[in-house]
RNA sequence: GCGCCGCUGGCUCAACCAGGUAGAGCAACGGACUCUUAAUCCGUGGGUUCUGGGUUCGAUUCCCAGGCGGCGUACCA
């Protein structure tokens, strides 16, 4: 550590400064502004007392202009030997990268730069690694996940990713929190998984000797709350699924999930829109934004499109009640490749037909209709067999009450009319059981206690869940997932 | 998992195709300079070219294997 030259010769001066007795990482530095304080309300003359870090220097002999850096703004200070005297000498042992606390006074340079006359310097913090150059900063792209802490100091866009996504998820609180929902938080830590279909994360339980599992997601306890009274209750929270990584996908991503009692899907529709209005206007002021090259417009009602009316849609083909065979077929024609889909495929002989025909109309609809729609679209009225917590259409027992929210070719989310027929929901799960013994992995496995909550009663209940990860980065216009994340995962 | 591409001083890149002691800018170090902002000018140091093997008189360069990463694709309802 710490061992290459630059970093030798930042040690020895860091000796020198202990040497003056100077205390190189002193407990407190009090200021009277920040550096965006300043910069919001400039004005010359003004007596300051801010701090930052330095990112520039530029020598003149006996004057120096420097930049420091706070929180993401930076500044100008001019330090001069007339003015500093002794102090002045100090510069010789500083570098890019050090903390400075600087008392000083305002003034406008001949070129109109607002600066910080520096009457005194006090160093605050020294740096030893340097930072990357200051022309084209860490471009590297591993480098920059893995060295996320100099990504941020260095490339602004990624700070701003970042900030946009704390906003989003503060903003989004507010919205539900204003609406009267109460944010309970449910167990991460859980002795059966359940609620969406994925593979866990496991662990082990040492003092009650037993395998526990990272949630998939927070739909069956949010439930039990609803069974318990609660009306309006939501969660925003980690998730976690034993998967792989891309664009859209950490192992760990931010899910929101809110239940409401005596609400349907449509009602949920409406609150997604309206939470999107809430969303846009308050980061952009606007309703419409530009993701990567595409305008979108988030101006309710958005589109609404049937599930299988979407696959007729984008493929040409009617899939509704047709048979395994047909849809097979079809899935050949539309040159869709299942050779290395899940085992639940693979092994497709097993299990329900009608089970495998509804899985593999979800890989065409996943394949060929979600990557297609740009525009904020919900997309609703899925297959009762690939929603087994969702309540049937009471005009036709095969659908479900589901929609799913997709822009810019990405699915954010998943909401439904809540089953609350407790009969119907064992039956649910009896039948993902079948499936899971037959082969599908990612079946869910049945939840007892669930069932008994759902058995006290579960009111009428509207749910949802979003994916706030890829709802940031749409809204950052940010390309992958991993810019949203302050530290996404990397293989260590 | 598969395919393609990449890995060279602290950072950004060159040399590799067609093998001959690895170059530049920034950063660092020494010096000049009291309105610069990619400051400028003069000078200096810094490299196990990701790792291991092979071919060769000679490998950063060609070949093989591995590591790590990026992008795409698959899995992820």
């Amino acid at each position: 550590m710490f061992t290459s030259e630059q970093e030798k010769i930042r040690i020895e001066k860091l000796r020198l400064i202990i040497e003056k007795g100077i205390d190189p990482y002193p407990n407190r530095f009090d200021r009277t502004h920040t550096v965006r304080e300043i910069k919001e309300t400039f004005s010359d003359r003004k007596d300051v007392r801010v701090a930052g870090r330095l990112i520039a220097v530029r020598k003149h002999g006996k004057s120096t202009f420097a930049n420091i850096l706070d929180d993401g703004e930076n500044i100008q200070i001019y330090l001069k030997k007339d003015i500093l005297g002794e102090k002045y000498s100090l510069l010789e042992l500083l570098d890019i990268g050090d903390f400075l606390g600087i008392q000083g006074n305002t003034f406008t340079t001949h070129t109109g730069e607002p600066t910080i006359l520096v009457e005194d310097l006090i160093l605050l913090s020294k740096s030893i690694s340097p930072l990357p150059e200051k022309w084209h900063g860490l471009q590297d792209k591993e480098l920059r996940y893995r060295l996320r802490y100099i990504d941020f100091i260095v490339n602004l866009e990624s700070r701003s990713a970042i900030e946009t996504r704390a906003k989003i998820i503060r903003l989004t609180r507010k919205f539900l929190d204003d609406k009267g929902f109460l944010e309970i938080e449910t167990p991460i830590l859980q002795s059966l998984y359940g609620g969406a279909f994925a593979e866990p994360f496991k662990t082990y339980y040492r003092a009650l000797d037993r395998e526990f599992f990272l949630r998939i997601s927070d739909e069956l306890y949010l439930k039990r709350l609803i069974c318990g009274g609660f009306n309006k209750v939501y969660e925003i929270s980690k998730d976690f699924r034993n998967e792989g990584q891309d664009r859209l996908h950490n192992p760990e991503f931010t899910q929101l999930e809110l239940y409401e009692a005596y609400k349907d899907y449509t009602d949920i529709k409406n609150l997604v829109e309206e939470l999107f209005s809430h969303l846009t206007q308050n980061l952009y002021s606007s309703s419409k934004i530009i993701y990567q090259d595409i305008e979108l417009d988030f101006t309710p009602p958005w589109k609404t499109v049937r599930y299988f009316d979407a696959i007729k849609e984008f493929t040409g083909y009617d899939l509704y009640d047709v048979d395994y065979k047909y849809v097979k077929k079809i899935i050949e024609e539309l040159g869709i490749d299942i050779s290395e889909d899940s085992a639940m495929i693979k092994s497709g002989k097993n299990l329900t037909p009608s089970y495998i025909r509804d899985k593999l109309i979800d890989k065409i609809f996943g394949d060929r209709v979600i990557p297609k729609i740009e525009q904020p679209t919900f997309i609703i009225d899925y297959p009762k067999s690939i929603s087994p917590l969702a309540k049937e259409k009471e005009d036709n027992p095969d659908l479900v009450e589901r929609f799913e929210p997709v822009i810019a070719g990405i699915e954010i989310g998943n909401a439904f009319s809540e089953l609350n027929n407790p009969l119907e929901q064992e039956k649910r799960f009896k039948e993902q059981m079948v499936q899971r013994e037959k082969g599908d992995k990612e079946a869910q496995p049945l939840d007892e206690d669930f069932l008994k909550a759902l058995g006290i009663g579960m009111p009428p209940t509207g749910g949802l869940g979003l994916g706030m990860d890829r709802i940031s980065m749409i809204l950052a216009n940010s390309r992958t997932i991993k810019d949203v994340i302050a530290f996404p995962q990397m293989r260590w």
